[in-house]
DNA sequence: CTGAAAGCGCTAACAA
DNA sequence: TTGTTAGCGCTTTCAG
């Protein structure tokens, strides 16, 4: 169907190799000779053929991408600065959605074995046993982003979560709020759930405040559970002042449910998020958030992925980001009043 | 570097054709010699090349998808919906995500011809004429997906815009408005830009509603441009009791900005949006919206295309989706107090 | 039922 | 400078 090699060298009257050459710009082509091929592959609307590249040159340019949800902001973000920095390489993304079916992940990584991608890069959290064997057998640099999954030796791009939900406590205190609700992620697979939760403890202890265990709650980083906890807090004898998210999305569920329960974000409870997705900019009020450097990890992700493939060598450490506070109008000084 | 099929013949004792029998599910194996295959390659953890098979058999399993903007809400629930059929079928999909970059589409578009991609879903509207004739060379399977641009003849799947946008007006005069404002979309590159505002304008004049000029705006489908056009509107003189944004996104920006000028919606001013993304249901108040059902689009996308390379009949007919109207807080009855 | 060998489209020695 | 040829890892006749 599509016009070969072979197609082009008849066109141009040379043999495969010279058209192989100027294919690749090898110098020691006339230029005659050069221009002849360059106009049959016009001609012909040839385009070398990618498989048949890779499989003599044993490289294949593809850079399987595992997603947990491709329709969340935070993901979607970092996935398009790795997009990015991936086309400016010369490299194609295989994506890879698992929404829920952890099974797929199984599947999509026997794929990225079989496509023989150079690397991989994982957002996802949940890595269970089976998994984790696979990735080692497959013997293929990985490379985690955004996330670190428990008891696993790949490196990660990742923001400093204790000192970022530190950081982030430690706002609200100064703010005056001594009734701080905290709002976790899971606490099971992924290093950030616990990290954040500590620095949530710790700040709260250094600085003197009592911890309210009514007050901690644990959802799953999305909108809906952020909602839920919040409905549960609302329900607590004390009424918190401040919420602090570990998601943008949990933020914004919690805004959600305190605006529906009629009281005002941030007059009433004061709601600082985590992530610093487009989100923080396009609710009402805007939220103030904890933010990862989304846009950069992507890229920085990437880099050290292409690195860790041309060098061979293994990245064993994890990648420290800035992690930065990013004040916008949904935390608000607490009045004195109370 | 990775076992071969030669090393999984070599140490099940077979030739290659056994091995590749065995690989592809081929009766007249013996059982015995299956199941050394079989364990062989679970032995030397050996996955076929898809490379070398796609160069033999002449299938590759890939689909390209070019995508105007991972990060919005509509296009990366279409993505996700396509991904999901795409995986059903055992297909791969190749991403190309191209944020304004016009020149990536082109650059992917050859990559795609490279890889030898069976199919490509484009949802770009900005198809120019150097990627038109492109597509044509190219002689692959296109099907376009939620956009369908102009003058060009592949088949799109879309929802009959004219119609979904005089529904639309249509409710809002019903509500009682008379004063509806329209934030359309790009009236050059996109069928749907027209439609939507020819499907506005006849609602009103079928209607007896007087088209206000200085209430007709034009954005890019971005919650930008929906607050830019907005702070406009707000400067007519007379001020719109609704507002008709074409796509959620500007009607969230619309929102934002009747939010940050002291009005309220939906008591100031009512507010509709169209696609129906995510956004409706995370926003306050929630968002009325003519949907589109972009979780099925998706599929019936991939669908089609699969059934265009199987069959290898081209998709001559655009495909018309259900678009409905979904009722949330943002639009309300006139009072007539006015 | 099983294996030998040709060939998919390309690159890379090796010769000329 | 150019061309011949041997693979890359697999499938698929064609014989046995």
């Amino acid at each position: 169907m599509q016009p070969k090699i072979k197609d082009v060298a008849r066109h141009a009257g040379v043999s495969v190799t010279t058209v192989s050459r100027v294919l690749n710009g090898e110098k020691y082509v006339k230029d005659d000779l050069k221009l002849k091929v360059n106009r049959a592959i016009q001609e012909l609307g040839y385009a070398p053929s990618h498989i048949a590249r890779s499989l003599v040159r044993n490289k294949t340019n593809l850079i399987g991408v595992i997603v947990p949800d491709i329709t969340s902001f935070f993901y979607a973000t970092i996935l398009s600065s790795i997009e990015e920095a991936a086309s400016e390489n010369d490299y194609s993304l295989l994506v890879c959605n698992i929404s829920e079916d952890i099974d797929k992940e199984y599947k999509y990584l026997n794929v990225f074995q079989e496509m023989r991608v150079e690397g991989i890069i994982i957002m996802h959290e949940k890595i269970n046993e089976e998994i984790r064997n696979l990735i080692h057998k497959m013997n293929v640099p990985v490379i985690f982003s955004s996330v670190k999954p428990i008891d696993q030796q790949f490196a990660s791009v990742i923001v400093d979560d204790y000192k970022a939900a530190y950081d982030a406590t430690k706002y609200l205190i100064e703010l005056g709020h001594r009734d701080i609700a905290f709002i976790g992620g899971d606490m099971r697979d992924i290093t950030s759930g616990q990290n954040r939760y500590s620095g949530y403890r710790n700040a709260l202890t250094d600085y003197g405040v009592k911890i309210i265990y009514e007050h901690i709650r644990f959802g799953d980083y999305k909108v809906r559970s952020g909602y839920e906890q919040m409905q549960e807090l609302l329900r607590a004898k004390r009424r918190p002042t401040a919420v602090f998210a570990v998601s943008d999305d949990m933020a914004l569920g919690a805004m959600n449910c305190i605006h529906d329960q009629g009281l005002q974000v941030p007059a009433d409870i004061s709601v600082m998020g985590f992530d610093g997705s487009q989100l923080t900019e396009l609710v009402r009020p805007t939220l103030t958030s904890m933010e990862q450097p989304i846009h950069e990890m992507g890229r920085v992700t990437m880099k050290a992925l292409l690195q860790h493939i041309s060098s061979g060598e293994f990245l064993e450490e994890d990648i420290i980001m800035e992690h930065r506070l990013a004040e916008r109008q949904s935390c608000i000084k607490l009045e004195q009043s109370e």
